[in-house]
DNA sequence: GTGCTTAAACTAGCGGCGTAAGTTTTTACA
DNA sequence: TGTAAAAACTTACGCCGCTAGTTTAAGCAC
């Protein structure tokens, strides 16, 4: 086949199929060779579209993060936009684990990045805080957020009983699978509320720096 | 060479050449041809005393678990041995970084990981905390120690000031990575002190679960 | 000491990877 | 109508993890 009366390929099929490969398989999976079979291609088209493997992984990265609600902190309470923003952005990540560690670098040159990253940034600064705890601020919840869907905390425990023979107070361990939501959940839950709350007990203090 | 009359390799110094490249050049450089020409040995040969590539990098990871102090538990608060194991923790996931990804999914079936884990929630069981809220407690933190040790939030953001200019408050983005140690030092002590101070108080109210 | 088993190196090779180079045919425009 | 660009193709290079089979030395039983 030569060049089709009408194009096999776009950027947003190829993008879409990364997507659909890296939430089903992970990234492992997501080969050019793989991606081209379930676009009914030949591998290297691909560079036809796209210049290497990690600009198509970036962009589906960028349409993953494009996902998350920002437009939280417009008319609410920077406690409040904070909040629903990190759930936003916990949400979307743990509907696609598998791009985590991609985002986990930072905003990079991602328009949906720097996007997120202006806008929280700009809630902070026009709540008052100084422009070094504004980023102190932005830089931990990334932390809690892509640090809590990197991996589950109780399926990082397997179920194998045995493992934890020599370890007294863990020897319930193997039952945290089971418990998967209430465990991740509980933690991130916990850690939004003691963070957030603590941060506005400091504001209300004044002590904004 | 056939079998020599002394081993050229060992699991030791195999886990070390492993370190030695992973840290000075990331994991993707550490192959087992790579690995195996740093060692003066061909490639297969080193499938005599590991199974899998997996096995070495997890024995890597292993290694780098068990720098982490975990007897500050002992004779010490909860609070400042939560605090002691985590700047522990968190300094030597820095001196690391390269390795962080593949800790991040958890103790997984490692001695050093489940030696960690048992002190963490042993030291908050004793000291009164539920079960529930322990195992909360040991989640979190390690969702601020990866997630910070993930990647650097300053260097997230590249030294090209035309990347800012359609966002107005990141206009001295670029100027993060230079302040690299203040920023993610700084958001990591910030977050460190409001957990532990938040719960802390928590804990002084008889709030324990 | 002799003989057998095991250990630890080797070489050769499979299938998969990202990607470069060059080819073919179609489309779009001067 | 001629030409350049676009979008598919085939071929191939040098990596990758890993398997299979070979060679020789070491360690142990008798």
């Amino acid at each position: 086949m030569a060049r089709p009366r009408q194009a096999l390929l776009t950027r947003e099929r190829i993008v879409e199929a990364a997507a659909v490969v890296i939430d089903a398989e992970g990234l492992d999976a997501c080969s050019m060779r793989r991606l081209a079979t379930e676009l009914g291609v030949q591998g290297p088209s691909l560079y036809n579209h796209f210049a290497t493997k990690a600009e198509i992984v970036d962009a589906v990265a960028e349409a993953v993060v494009a996902q998350v609600d920002i437009s939280v902190f417009r008319g609410n309470d920077w406690r409040e936009g904070l909040r629903m923003w990190a759930k936003s952005y916990h949400a979307v990540l743990a509907a696609h684990p598998n791009i985590v560690p991609v985002l986990a670098t930072g905003p990079g040159r991602r328009p949906a990045g720097l996007a997120m990253a202006e806008a929280v940034y700009g809630a902070l600064l026009e709540a008052g805080w100084s422009r070094a705890r504004a980023t102190h601020i932005g830089a931990l919840m990334r932390y809690l957020i892509t640090g809590s869907a990197l991996g589950s905390f109780a399926l990082g425990f397997e179920a194998d009983p045995e493992l934890y023979d020599r370890f007294p107070h863990l020897h319930r361990a193997h039952e945290l699978a089971a418990h998967r939501d209430a465990v991740d959940e509980g933690a991130f839950e916990l850690g939004l509320d003691l963070l957030i709350n603590s941060l506005s007990d400091r504001y209300d203090q004044g002590v904004r720096r």
